[in-house]
DNA sequence: TGTCAACAGATTGTCGACAATCCCGGCGAC
DNA sequence: GTCGCCGGGATTGTCGACAATCTGTTGACA
């Protein structure tokens, strides 16, 4: 090889600029309504205003923000009816990725990554704070997706994670309990129980779109 | 106003773009593995690089092309078994369709679209080629998630449906029973059966997945 | 005082050019 | 005869600059 490592050459891509404007808004540093300014992004990122660009086409395609012509980028706020009817998609998406995973997981896929993201949701279910919770939840979907081995469900249900998990209504998905139902669903995947995995995945989902119907 | 019209300024955008790549793709006009060159992109829609640059980003991730650093986009063949994984996904989606458009129309949303799209996949069930079923399901298919008014549902959609449209499988969708399948789904929609519209249209698609997993 | 028009600033959309990288052919050495 | 090396051509990645457009403000006028 005459080139020791890619190392050499850290430049960020659009999708990592695309990925860290999500999880600048999960984590409230960027809010719904606000201007992104490509000029600012550069400077932030460090990168040229194409990548830039591209990763607001990017965000724009996975409906976290909306480009209006001649007038930028601002992210988009999400109403409590539109969460639910995004829900209602993310609940058919997240049951066949358990159901899915747990088919797998009996003809022998590997589920190390399942059991660490489970081990880690048990962790921070009695003593978690909401962003060791997000990421223990990144972490089991992420775990679900790869297992299910499913590329056009991993993408779906990426953007649908990505379209729910922004700032306003986090909140009310990082209670303790739901990091122990996650776990549950977890541990039934690993069974290989896929009926039951996909019901509890179900319920899981529309448990907090309940929340959200009736406040 | 000071602007007569948009119609002053008829470029071409990226979205097109990547739908006029779609549609070419569905017309077998481009095949899976062929490379697509920016440069003959610009010819061929005469627009800058910078629009194609975009579109192809939209198209990968879409999951239509892939694109490697330095080496361009290409055009990304379906195995069998992608097409089957992709179709449980399509199923579930298309079903929630089917069901919240039941639902809407009870509620009194505006039916006209699907009634057309009825129409036109019934005219085309007996005498129909391929080209008019393809443009009568497009039709449904937009009906169905317009009514629907699920964003997130509608955006899911549409990636799938471009996701498993590619040339090689379009064959198996164009019989002609496939048509009047489908208009019974749209039927069921219209006369508010939410159930039995979404077991319909679910089984319609599960009927496309066993005809691919036995060949 | 209220309204409208023009101006200034800021931001986006687009184009052209250059550097970096990769594929593909030939060429020489073993 | 096969392997490794290396230019040539083609293509992509990136940068800078300019034109087009929009927003907010200022100023004149009824």
């Amino acid at each position: 090889m005459t080139r020791p490592a890619p190392a050499s050459k850290p430049r960020i891509s659009a999708s990592e600029i695309a990925g860290a404007i999500v999880r600048a808004i999960e984590s409230g540093e960027l809010h719904p309504g606000e201007r992104l300014v490509e000029a600012d992004l550069c400077l932030r990122f460090g990168t040229g205003r194409q990548a830039v660009r591209e990763a607001l086409q990017q965000l724009k395609a996975a409906g976290v923000v909306e480009i209006v012509p001649n007038r930028g980028a601002h992210i988009l706020a999400i109403s409590a009816e539109q969460a639910i009817l995004t829900l209602e998609v993310t609940e058919l998406l997240f049951g066949l990725a358990a159901r899915s995973a747990a088919r797998r997981i009996v003809a022998g896929a590997d589920a190390s990554s399942l059991e660490r993201a489970v081990a880690e949701l048990e962790a921070c279910r009695d003593a978690g704070d909401a962003a060791s919770y997000m990421h223990a939840r990144r972490h089991l979907f992420g775990a679900l997706a790869h297992i299910a081995a499913n590329p056009e469900l991993t993408r779906s249900l990426d953007q649908a994670r990505v379209h729910v998990m922004r700032g306003q209504f986090g909140f009310a998905m990082m209670r303790g309990e739901h990091a122990g139902e996650l776990a549950q669903v977890g541990k039934l995947v690993l069974s290989g129980h896929a009926a039951e995995a996909e019901v509890a995945a179900r319920a899981y989902v529309e448990r907090i779109r309940h929340r959200l119907e009736t406040p």
